[in-house]
DNA sequence: CTATCTGTATTGTTGTATTAATACACATGG
DNA sequence: CCATGTGTATTAATACAACAATACAGATAG
């Protein structure tokens, strides 16, 4: 299947498994993933990022825990059918509250001023993905 | 002196001794340290926060190696009299570029209208510090 | 039935972050 | 000199993240 449907960045700082289930949060709410899609396996997704399997399972387990995912013995994991896709434009804006929070006090400390840092944010909002 | 000029989250997933070295880093660039500026003390670092005085060490002496910082034995640490204050707005914008691609990441999983996260990045950016 | 796919449980190892409790070398004010 | 303030080295303990290597249970296509 699609095992780039997440970006995984070993280096950086926030743990692996947490870094897939906070886009597992953002792809449902968004409306890319519906109820009832598949998810591509843990071994899939652990071959394509050179990463442990047992890591790409426990972030699993956790988005099931939280209602994200089913677990379908056997076959594998799909969106949840409880898992309201597409929530509201406002829920989805307080989901980006925090990254949008560290941005200003980074700013801040930066000295820099907010049109500097608004126009280079359209900047790489308008480029196409 | 002033301990709160660091800004800490114990529980946040970057760990702690990085937090404070990427604040200097930032403080300096944006000018709001400058050249033979004392720096809170570890302890008192330590005290404020109610994080161990050895982690503050720790990002000291980093942001020593890194050269941010000089150590006065017996004293204290300043502000390297080689760190360069108030780099130039370009150069200060660059080091917010990782902080930007993030926030673009999330925006587009969450399906979010670029004009939404411009509104409301506008909205905090202008609210006084 | 068999092979192959799912997720997961288990055990052990490695590296790192943080805390705790001391102890030391150096500088400074009284 | 002495008390107090710097930063730091040391050792131990705890917790977490990730990896490695297996093994197991269930579903499914052939």
């Amino acid at each position: 299947m699609d095992a780039s449907l997440f970006t995984v960045q070993p280096a950086g700082p926030e743990p692996i498994y947490r870094q897939i289930v906070e886009q597992l949060r953002r792809l449902i709410a968004g409306g890319q993933l519906g109820a009832g899609d598949a998810l591509p396996s843990v071994r899939e997704v652990a071959g394509f990022h050179v990463i442990n399997p047992m890591t790409v399972s426990r972030a699993y387990s956790l988005a099931e825990a939280e209602g994200l995912l089913e677990r379908l013995r056997g076959k594998g994991m799909v969106v949840a059918s409880t898992s309201r896709s597409s929530q509201s434009e406002a829920s989805r804006l307080a989901m980006l509250e925090p990254s949008l929070q560290a941005l200003v006090r980074q700013s801040r400390e930066l000295e820099l001023p907010a049109e500097r840092v608004l126009r280079r944010l359209t900047t790489l909002l308008e480029d196409e993905p």
